[in-house]
DNA sequence: TCATAATCGAGACGGTACGTCCCGTCTTCCT
DNA sequence: AGGAAGACGGGACGTACCGTCTCGATTATGA
């Protein structure tokens, strides 16, 4: 019972840490922000930060993840192009937000990250758009055949493209622009 | 003559400074390279270096524009394509090269450099293929209504998707499949 | 008891870097003092130092002040001209010592400091002297009526006027020789 | 002829230097000092000062030497007193100048430039000073038996002392006493 | 009168130290 | 006993100047 008290306290000061982290980033770019800082905001030791995050740059991880976690829940009643032009916008708006940015920044740094963001963040999000795709398939609203993964890319890659490149967001008229022609050729029509 | 002298703005020792860069990062990545390793590389006093470029990040930006200049000339006889599959294989080596990626890290942390990467960059590299494009049409290899932006986004994000996120250098077949998927609907054909 | 802890600023490190300090200024004089070197031989980090004091000369200065502070304890037994003899003469050598001329350097070097050391050094010295003064003048060894501080001034202004113009540590015979020619005036004699 | 004429000119434009180095220490003190400012406000290269001066110091040396040429003639008709105090004021009022200000910095920073300075600077006006004390005895206004350089050292050290040490530029007053109280005993009263 | 040489400004260069910043670790001292 | 506060070693940053060295433009000379 205690222990599970120590958990629980230990985990609401992590969030703590990781809302001060969302603030500083919030006020300037991964480049200014620093641990003394986000240890000041949460009224926390620096040595409580290096308890539970090796590196900075896992703190902007996690980050990311709480900041992403309510987010992204499909809506099965829907089109299945309504819910990508959902998903994309929401995904969007994630990686413009500082804290967004600042993941760019630590995933480009360290490439080490890379794959632990791929397994816990992007994957999940990519079976999540698969299993779209199945229930469009079934509903007969798509074709069966066709390399759904190159699919993906032709998605997720513009809107990245056009955040890290052109440093801007896609709007609503592109995301709806670009999910039309990359489905076109996939919808079933007659 | 001259006044050719005068507009080049690299000297011989500007380029053996980015000569040093390169080599620093072809055996580290951007975290681990140092001015004053890049100083010593290239025979150098660390004030020379700043003489010239401001920040570290301009440094691995001219860089990267040295190390891809020769690159990404079009073949006016080969078809659209071809150039496209050339263009965008030569595009993943280039960023998948310790100088390409250090370049993504740059960008991401250095806001205010992506719109003279654009300018400078990205841009020019466009418009070059819009011309492609242009020539395409005029041959009648592709329709001439089309959302051409989109479609470059969609050939040239898949590209930078993967190489960020999924740590991967795409292959030659990636990019085939890639380039007949985009160009599908817009090839004329009966 | 721990007040007293509190209040004395020179915790042990500090102390060690002082050494250090003084270690390098013996082994070469102030144009060669580098606080990188200094901070190697107390193995310390650069950050440490300047953590206390904000600058190099600053440095100097408290390396002045700890390397004289057991010095230049009054002996009341003794009559006035050997207690002068003995702090000139101690005077003299601490100016001379490598520290010394380092202090030399600084002060005409940094005048926003010569109150600062006027203030820490020169006046309780002269307040210490002006006290021995006094003794002299109850024991009815010197006149009353006298300009004390113009022959401080007499007293201290030639050697420091040797060491920093003739280069040279006046010895003690000179020294006896000021004093007595100083002195002679202001002696009660019958 | 011709190369006299050239003699000259370089001369001239070795003046021009000293004068941008009397004007840059006008407007800033010796740490503010750099060549390539006095090479802009002379018009000239930094190889033209560094072909004449080895370094820096050495400029300021000979900066010195130049603004105190003209000073320090002695009046053979007034008496020693008068002259001792034109002179200590004379002294003072060149060692208080930003020039005097540089010049005890780089004795202090160069103890290789001391003794060049004591032949050129210090030792002429001494044996001046002697010179005025054979008059002084000749005359009979003062006794011959006397420990002169010592008491040369009473009336330069306290003059270098007060501005070196407290800062503060010495004045008519003080001076007066000074010489009053040194002459006293040496003088011939009846 | 024009080519050739000497001079000298401008400022690039290698180098060195500065003082700042912030990382990730370690210590202290309070609660 | 735990954790906030912050000292610590370390190391890169970008700046400032030093004293040396190239490079052209500008004279000055001599054929």
């Amino acid at each position: 019972m205690e222990l599970l008290k120590v958990e629980e306290k230990s985990s609401r000061r992590q969030d703590e840490i990781l809302q001060a982290v969302k603030q500083a980033l919030t006020e300037g770019d991964y480049s200014q922000l620093t641990v003394e800082d986000i240890a000041a905001r949460a009224g926390v030791g620096k040595s409580t930060i290096y308890r539970w995050w090796k590196h900075k740059s896992e703190l902007v991880l996690d980050t990311f993840k709480q900041h992403t976690a309510s987010v992204f829940e499909l809506n099965a009643e829907e089109s299945l192009r309504t819910n990508l032009i959902q998903q994309l916008s929401l995904l969007a708006q994630a990686l413009n937000h500082p804290v967004g940015r600042a993941l760019l920044v630590v995933i480009a740094d360290h490439r080490e990250l890379t794959s632990e963001f791929f397994q816990q963040y992007l994957l999940p999000r990519r079976q999540q758009t698969h299993e779209l795709l199945q229930q469009a398939i079934q509903r007969g609203e798509i074709r069966a055949d066709y390399p759904f993964d190159l699919m993906l890319d032709s998605l997720y890659g513009p809107i990245h493209y056009q955040i890290i490149f052109f440093n801007r967001l896609p709007d609503e008229v592109y995301i709806q622009k670009l999910v039309d022609l990359v489905l076109a050729p996939v919808l079933v029509s007659f």
